[in-house]
DNA sequence: GAGATAAATGCAAACGTTTGCAATATTTAT
DNA sequence: ATAAATATTGCAAACGTTTGCATTTATCTC
């Protein structure tokens, strides 16, 4: 191996031109005759040579990086447990990659409060892309008060002064819960945290189809963790029996912390207590029974938070968008 | 807010200091006196100023940024679907910030094949972690015989001239079969990919366990997806019946698609089969029954591998290590 | 074949830090 | 008080690209 680190004045002398030329021939600047163009990055690859991105960020301003923040709140340890959330990251990921961005992970515990200062000003990345809006959003406010590209995967209801992709949470919890409700259901338990961003409208939703019928909340808070819903479900069972024929479930992680709780006690699903959940991760259709749920089209709006911020890269302004989603009856709510 | 982006020259202005001193004086140089730094220190905060990292890398020749690469098979898609893998990569992650490193997410199918190059000549990041052997390691090899600092999670065991952290899957093998030999099963499948990297550790140590018992293979080959998990034993059981009454899983998800396609069938587990899975993923317990598995200390894995990492960029030459796995019994194998 | 236009390349100045060395300010020893 | 030592700061040269502008070379036009 050649061990010194070949640059681009090495490059030029090997060849006999300037830096400038191959500098240009390497971005396929058509100054260059396409003849030079080829024959110089035929030798870039024949000596290994990959240009140093440091000097090449410090000239050009740009990094051609996004700072992905997964934004959990920091008692709720909601995070790694979750699959949804770290599928939303992979599909961010492949989505950046196919624009020829890169992606920087960052959590909301390490990066420091100030995020346009972190990530913006120090030109650590371009942009970033929020991945969900947590309980407290002032961190969120603050990076788009400084005019910063951002983004966020979150409710795009809400109100705001940024963009925000996601999916329409109210008409999830409403199509789930009036699902619950068409298939016999009258005492419905929502299973969330009502205080928490998008949940909060998916509690809304459950709300509007039980006014719209005429029936009574029975909202249980919980973490949003399988096994906090695990636990509240056995604990309500234990200290008021089996009073609620259905569960609105926040995510499918909860649903599935539920559905064990009752599975041990012998409530039949779906005949006792029909359920559905949220998100639609791989484990739904895997569950036995297979769990209903909402699915949340997070491939889609991995593109769409990409394109969304490229736009604000290139100076646009970009409003909030909502996307569909899809009610997937499985076994969990059929009777 | 102040539109201009601040540099360090201005706040050597704004202190009628040289930059040489703000430098040093941010970087708590003891050079600086301790009053000097903290007013410094002071006045870069009030004014929100951060430094250029681009031009602070091209002066260093450092970054600070960790490459950490999904190493998936192209065909077998492993990938999204799987949280243990993304679990892995977001306690990397934490390991990571804690050591005040960042982490530039990548996977093997953008990233080019030279990975010595793109990532560290380019100077892109200091060091690779490599998440996963998958099938073909030559990309691996290639960037372990240039010289970079780069440290694999996968299978200890494997012969390699890189360092590579994780789990005993020899021993894992050997016990998650030992474990159902024990509780009486005799014919054992082995379900998952023996060609692939640490799964066919997993599946020697199957065999080992077999062969001491003298008891005959079973291996069904399939990719490492609960779907495919799923499909194959259905199909098992419609063209040949139910021959076996074990089965060691190569992964969570395989064995609850496994779950899942016996429940279908009312096959009970476990008294009909008796199922033991691998990483021990959050599902692992909330799936009814219980699934019996052999637990991965992932968190100890990525606090080693960072510890590996950096003893690479001090200049240290380290060796594998491999991690110790614990056989968590639980409903799925209780008879 | 001369002059004019177009195509291709080179020059040199940035980009914003860090750091070896030189220079100044402060303290200590005598 | 002076010299010597030490503590603190400043000067200026990198780090490796990119790019506006000037320059050279090739192609046209009549």
């Amino acid at each position: 191996m050649n061990n010194k680190k070949i640059k681009l004045i090495d490059l030029a002398k090997l060849a006999g031109v300037s830096t400038s030329t191959v500098s240009r021939a390497l971005n396929d600047n058509p100054l260059i005759k396409q003849e030079t163009r080829d024959k110089l990055k035929r030798l870039a690859k024949e000596h290994n040579f990959s240009l140093n991105t440091a000097a090449s960020r410090l000239r050009t301003q740009k990094t051609n990086v996004v700072a992905v923040i997964i934004n959990l709140d920091e008692q709720t340890e909601q995070s790694i447990s979750d699959p949804f959330l770290l599928k939303v990251v992979s599909e961010i990921n492949l989505a950046l990659n196919q624009q020829g961005l890169e992606l920087l992970l960052s959590n909301s515990i390490m990066a420091q409060d100030d995020w346009a200062n972190y990530f913006i000003n120090s030109r650590r990345a371009d942009g970033i892309i929020v991945v969900g809006q947590g309980k407290n959003q002032i961190n969120i406010e603050n990076a788009a008060n400084a005019g910063i590209p951002l983004v966020v995967w979150g409710d795009p209801k809400t109100p705001s002064n940024y963009a925000i992709v996601g999916s329409d949470n109210y008409l999830g919890g409403l199509q789930a819960t009036t699902h619950l409700i068409e298939h016999g259901a009258k005492n419905i338990v929502f299973l969330g945290d009502p205080e928490h961003g998008e949940i909060s409208e998916r509690h809304r939703g459950y709300s509007a189809a039980l006014a719209s019928h005429e029936l009574e909340q029975h909202v249980v808070s919980i973490d949003i963790t399988s096994s906090s819903a695990y636990q509240s479900i056995n604990q309500l069972l234990r200290e008021k029996g089996l009073y609620f024929d259905g569960i609105v479930a926040c995510s499918d992680m909860v649903a599935l912390g539920a559905m064990k709780a009752l599975k041990e006690r012998y409530v039949s699903i779906p005949n006792d207590v029909a359920l559905v959940g949220f998100d639609d991760i791989a484990m739904a259709d895997i569950s036995h029974p297979s769990l209903s749920t909402i699915r949340q089209n997070t491939q889609y709006a991995a593109t769409l938070l990409v394109e969304k911020l490229m736009q604000q890269l290139a100076g646009e302004k970009v409003e909030s968008q909502v996307i569909d989603i899809e009610l997937i009856p499985r076994q969990s709510s059929k009777r």
